[in-house]
DNA sequence: ACCCCCCATGCAAGCGATTGCATCGCGCTG
DNA sequence: CAGCGCGATGCAATCGCTTGCATGGGGGGT
């Protein structure tokens, strides 16, 4: 109720004062600033941010794009950005951009966001280049997490190592038919994960001299329906398969679900290896490669408050990863 | 770029024409009308929301509070809300608060409210009354999903009937001896789920005839680590136990791997329940009582909207919860 | 002592919409 | 044919804060 007038009147003196006090700004003496916040305080003033907005042009907002919440990797992510935003006085507004939507899938619209935040972080979304452009032109700051376009300030793992050290373990386990369940392709710009995943698990199978079988990768649509679905077309078609690299967790868990369904016992029948480093993968025994997820929200939010602040920041950032050995994958069976 | 003055020039007609023709409100011919939104979307005109908010009083934004994000039940909500309010043209500002920081807990300060939202939705975060209070008084349209203070307008389960049927199901299984794994008490409120859900549990116990004992009782802290130490704990000190009730599936999920610590095998040695109908359910063979928290978190957005539109609403929306049986519960062993 | 400079403060013009009220035509009615 | 009423439109105040510029007063340098 009570507006920057009142303060200022309770205060006895201008309005511009109070605002330059509220906010710490220079050319205000120490007793008027005193003042002026125990009126503001004794008040209960909260200055307007729309007007306050309005004024600046800066919104103290920033907007989270994301196709999903209910996701290991994209709840972490978030729940990451969320804290730093807040502990630094930024609002997050969330978008969720449903990728499946295959038929008319929504295009990401930066209309929404124009105006409304001073900053967007684009979390595990697989954008066109249109899509990329659009965003750039909001000539806002823009970061990515999980992947982006190169030249873009990007968050990330090294998806060409993970899948290649996912693949490696099964190679050094003694499989030699490997399976690979992976995203969707046609909704996936040539940055998304999935893509730079199953490169790695190329590059693995030719160092170990094995020639790539599409007819072993699979598309899993990245959560365990997907994985599962994914993996049972795959132990049909390939009865030989003895493993499976899943580029997600959840997809892995997946793949677990459809051996099990198969009467496949894991990991004496199949091995199962994921990525991720879900909080349940050690009740299910899944072996992976962990990421920090929640870290990398933190720091991509740090990051872009960095660049809407106009400090200097590294083009990218690059997160260990760490193979986390369980029970799902072991040697496969002497053949009979 | 394009602000409402250069629409209006173009399109020759004064600001509060083009005001009036984009909002569709009436006393606008169509001719003029058309001419507007052609040339509005000519110039890829969007109106600046500060300004709108300023000028109106409302934001078309509606604040989400809730302590995660990462856990199943408030991913779920908080993405069926957003849908519902992104659909209906409304911006969703998150705000987490981690209730676990027992020693100086952050408070939900309304302030930052303040001015923002037009609406809050508190999802599943248990306040005390003086927060209650300060969030009412900001004078706009509240809702709770998950457990909310009895005056106030919540989407929720039959928390005591969920909590009687799941222990109703060990009771029909044959145990006498049943744990009970729930939420931290002293960071709870009065109508929290956790005591709720428990309260149905002493309710079967009494049916039954079985006095309650707060020595089978532990707290879990919602979360699998929780479960899983407050169960190491409960089955030390009560090796009789032959089954457990968890407020949560994921604490139902550490539950399980505290057996698993101790080598009790599930369900011979002991059986399981939780509450949630978590998506990697099925995977561990967790028996749970199912609620749908999309839907819970979608139908409260409506709920919300409802009343910031003056529309009558029902104080409270009770939604079913199904018992679906898996691996982890059975009959108890015959003792020796 | 005199000036100059700088610091603290106030004034008032925006920021970009919304909206109550006045105005302007026009067709209709008596 | 004059007057009336109503739909369409414009004018201008307003929302609450920020900020460039003007002002005034005090202290330090010479």
């Amino acid at each position: 109720m009570a507006g920057i007038d009142d303060v200022a009147q309770a205060a006895g003196v201008s309005t511009a004062t109070v605002s330059r006090a509220l906010r710490g700004l220079p050319n205000v003496s120490e007793p008027t600033r005193l003042r002026v916040l125990a009126e503001a305080a004794r008040l209960g003033y909260v200055p307007t941010p729309s007007a306050s907005s309005l004024a600046t042009g800066r919104t103290r907002t920033i907007g989270l794009l994301t196709p999903w919440v209910n996701r290991w990797f994209f709840a972490n992510v978030i729940e990451g950005a969320e804290r730093a935003l807040r502990d630094l006085g930024y609002d997050v507004l969330l978008y969720t951009f449903d990728v499946r939507r295959t038929a008319a899938r929504r295009r990401v619209d930066p209309s929404v966001l124009r105006h409304r935040v001073d900053g967007t972080l684009v979390v595990g979304l697989p954008l066109d280049d249109d899509e990329v452009r659009s965003l750039v032109g909001l000539g806002r700051p823009l970061a990515f997490v999980g992947s982006g376009p190169a030249d873009q300030v990007t968050v990330r793992l090294d998806d060409v190592a993970t899948g290649r050290a996912a693949t490696q373990h099964l190679l050094d386990l003694g499989h030699r038919v490997i399976g690979h369940v992976t995203g969707v392709p046609d909704l996936v710009s040539s940055w998304s994960p999935p893509v730079e995943r199953s490169q790695g698990y190329a590059e693995a199978l030719e160092g170990a001299g094995l020639a790539r079988d599409p007819g072993l990768e699979v598309n899993g649509d990245f959560d365990v329906a997907g994985g599962r679905e994914s993996t049972t077309d795959l132990l049909r078609r390939r009865p030989d398969v003895t493993a499976v690299f899943a580029a997600s967790d959840e997809m892995a868990m997946g793949a677990i679900l459809a051996a099990r369904d198969r009467g496949l016992r894991v990991p004496e029948d199949l091995s199962v290896v994921g990525v991720d480093g879900h909080d349940l993968g050690e009740l299910v025994g899944l072996t992976t490669i962990a990421q920090d997820a929640y870290q990398q929200g933190f720091d991509a939010a740090l990051l872009l408050l960095d660049m809407i602040n106009g400090a200097p920041v590294p083009e990218s950032l690059t997160y260990p990863t760490e193979l986390v050995r369980r029970r799902s994958t072991a040697p496969p069976r002497p053949v009979a």
